[in-house]
DNA sequence: TCGATCATTGAGACGAGATATCAAAATGAT
DNA sequence: ATCATTTTGATATCTCGTCTCAATGATCGA
């Protein structure tokens, strides 16, 4: 097994960003570990019993701003995590089973980026938003 | 003077929609009409003492469906409505001063169209955000 | 113009998602 | 092992809304 644990992955991370390591933060980062597609911060903390609320809250956005973490708002406002695998992507969002899947396309970044030049003021960054139905809703 | 008065409008719109003209609606409406840039519901609720919060709100939602007014959310998810000038558009949101711009782009259209084909399932829609300072505050 | 009917209102309860408070517990540098 | 500093979690609070329901008021037909 190449395969580093997930506890040291995320020891590594957390004191990389100069935060402590504790049980809960791993135990929030275990079950984040095991989840896949997209997911409410409520579900998650249904799911540890024994870790506050506040602390998966915390977690969450601890991660969010460390980049291992999506934050993304559904067209409801509801918002939703997923893993964020890393580049710089967008979202396509089902609108009937709420699952938001990850896309790339250079050509739109492309675009996007000249784009930028055109605009008065100075650009951070952009989002963009698919509204599908899924093949697996169809 | 060739302009309407906000009222006719108003009540244009609202006997179009089937639904009553009455004085809350008037009063959303004009403060509304009132405004420039984007503003938040509960801001608009203190502005408006002698409205119900239940009517602001069901007023917003009323004027929102039917694309009067447009419905945004900002990076910390934090919502945003603004006047909707009515041709399919998006959004300029200042990170510093929290102001939200309409912005049209047809290349761009073209692509996220184009896009659309390649996609698996099908594409219902889209949004597209530019996180941006803005000219007044660099 | 007058009622009858039915949409609308507003006070307040409720709910989701999230942050603030603060004493107690856990971490980790020494 | 010590101790300053972080972190935790119970709880209160906040924002943005929706729901309920009795009272009100708009509209339409006679």
């Amino acid at each position: 097994m190449m395969t580093t644990s997930v506890d040291d992955r995320v020891d590594s991370l957390l004191s990389k960003l100069g935060s402590r390591i504790t049980g809960p933060r791993r135990r929030v980062a275990r079950l984040l570990a095991s989840k896949q597609g997209s997911f409410s911060a409520e579900a998650l903390n249904e799911e540890l019993p024994d870790v506050g609320r506040a602390t998966v809250y915390r977690t969450l956005k601890l991660l969010s701003d460390a980049g291992v973490l999506c934050k993304t708002t559904l067209p409801d406002g509801s918002p939703r995590y997923s893993i964020d695998h890393s580049w710089h992507h967008h979202h396509l969002i089902c609108s009937s089973c709420r699952t938001v899947e990850e896309f790339r396309h250079s050509a739109l970044e492309r675009l996007l980026c000249e784009m930028s030049a055109e605009i008065p003021g100075q650009v951070l960054g952009h989002r963009v938003e698919l509204y599908v139905t899924c093949m697996h809703c169809l």
